[in-house]
DNA sequence: AAAATTAAGGACATAATAGTCTCTTTTTTA
DNA sequence: TAAAAAAGAGACTATTATGTCCTTAATTTT
């Protein structure tokens, strides 16, 4: 569904959303540990997310990641699929024809549309901030 | 979503499916032209179909593969991903967690669950029989 | 100013997926 | 019975995704 790297983007995301709603920075150390992923992988996608505007890095000493308070409910996780896997998850036929045709669909495409769809939809309403509670109530987790 | 072999087995099943509705066999030969996939690689893909008793090969002048015309609406798509790409794309968390679990979720579990379970249904119930007869018609492709 | 801390960047390494080639086996046709 | 037609199988290659390492740049602390 996403590629690996994207995965862990969502992930250090969320935590390093976590940290700014209270004002702290994540350093790259903290987040590969809190998400469980390869640190110096997990590097290269964190650059992506800087480069694409959806977080903020700080380096030196109490250096590290961080989101604007104020972007929290802003930054839609579609938008960290988008700068990690670009749209292919959107637009991609589902048996591989070239591209995904209403004129020209592959006999799956009526079925398989209104899913992807609906995957489109969850994930373009989906903010950091809905996802960051869970993990402070306790109720959902970044590892294991 | 699917993997390229997962993909071409779908393709290629539908193709053998509309054949064997006429009676015919279709030939590795003829299954890559009509679907445009590579044909070594399809036949290896054909070959999980075969050994996983989704559709019958014959060696042989004449030969090729087949499904049983009583079982076109039996074999649903479901059976073809499992063959070729297992369980993963229903069971597989969506942020890369080592498991989706009910008691020990991702953020983006309740959201996503229903997007897959919709997913596990359409492909569960979607036969062979119900995707041959929109290429018959002409009014779906299984190529460009 | 020097040392320590932290992200950035690029080259490299490994693993997984996708794809090819060649030879073998089975069956039909000449 | 020999040749041709087709799938089966395994070794091999290519490409892409994933992951590591090392050096550099920026910032803060001492
Ligand atoms: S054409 Fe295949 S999913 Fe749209
Ligand atoms: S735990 Fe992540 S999708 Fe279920």
């Amino acid at each position: 569904m996403f590629s690996k790297a994207c995965e862990y983007a969502i992930r250090a995301a969320i935590f390093i959303a976590s940290e700014s709603e209270n004002g702290r920075r994540a350093s790259l150390k903290d987040i590969a540990r809190e998400i469980d992923s390869p640190e110096a992988f997990t590097a290269k996608t964190l650059q992506k997310l800087s480069r694409s505007g959806i977080i903020i890095s700080t380096k030196g000493a109490h250096g590290g990641f961080q989101v604007a308070r104020e972007e929290l409910e802003n930054i839609k996780i579609s938008q960290i699929v988008i700068a990690i896997d670009g749209d292919k998850v959107y637009t991609r036929c589902s048996l591989g024809l070239q591209a995904c045709n209403e004129d020209h669909p592959c006999p799956f495409h009526s079925r398989f549309k209104p899913v992807r769809t609906e995957l489109k939809e969850i994930v373009e309403k989906t903010s950091l901030r809905d996802l960051t509670s869970g993990l402070v109530s306790g109720d959902t987790f970044l590892k294991i």
